[in-house]
DNA sequence: TTGAATACCTAGGATGCCGATGTATAATAT
DNA sequence: ATATTATACATCGGCATCCTAGGTATTCAA
């Protein structure tokens, strides 16, 4: 299954802010984990992720740093590591109780529960 | 909760069709009853929904037909009728499933479950 | 008769996903 | 040696679409 744009539309944000949540991350890295975690289900292009975590940057919801990659996994290589920042974390939890109340009311239309 | 227009985006179809799928309706009974199915959570906004709806038309998933309101409800007025087409009826089923497996992927990142 | 509710509509602004394209380096294959 | 792939970052413009703001017209209650 490939989804739309428009589902794709809502679920960037939140998904970005649940990853950084456990741990900085570079954007490569957030990149190929959604798809994996997801099963290649959500599989985000570049164009798309990239600008986003610059928005999210500009909004203070998360902060950016250049370093080194470890040497035991990409010696010699930079990254650019992003880090959720606390107005991040209540911006995280935001969404996430959105997109909650969202997906059951959506789920009540499409599946009857007419109740 | 005020829902974002990035979430609005990937269900107005959805919802727009599974309405129909029960019975004809007109636009402004399917932007009232969203709003009070959804306990006035999912509040569509006209600039939204008649656009969609011709846009829907026009993709052959609904038809529209003017005609008279029922005289023992609003007596003298004209609405218009939608209806859905075979054809909408397997995009609804299409777009439901969508829906399924993209809530699916989305709540396994926001909710954990990286096992 | 004034306002609210019903019932339809569109133009243009703003937003954001994506295809295309670009840069640079490291690892791998031929 | 050289070509290709993978890693890692980035931007631009096209396109779709949600909404604000405005419009028309009718019915009904205050």
């Amino acid at each position: 299954m490939d989804f739309s744009q428009d589902l794709i539309r809502g679920s960037v944000v939140p998904v970005i802010l649940a990853m950084l949540k456990d741990r900085p991350m570079y954007g490569y890295e957030i990149l190929k984990l959604v798809n994996s975690r997801t099963n290649g289900q959500l599989e985000w292009k570049e164009g798309t992720l990239y600008p986003t975590l610059h928005r999210l940057q500009a909004q203070r919801y998360i902060t950016a740093k250049w370093a080194d990659a470890p040497s035991d996994e990409a010696p010699g290589r930079k990254r650019k590591y992003y880090s959720i920042t606390r107005k991040g974390l209540a911006e995280f939890t935001r969404r996430t109780e959105e997109w909650s109340e969202f997906s059951l009311a959506v789920n009540a239309i499409l599946f009857g529960c007419t109740s």
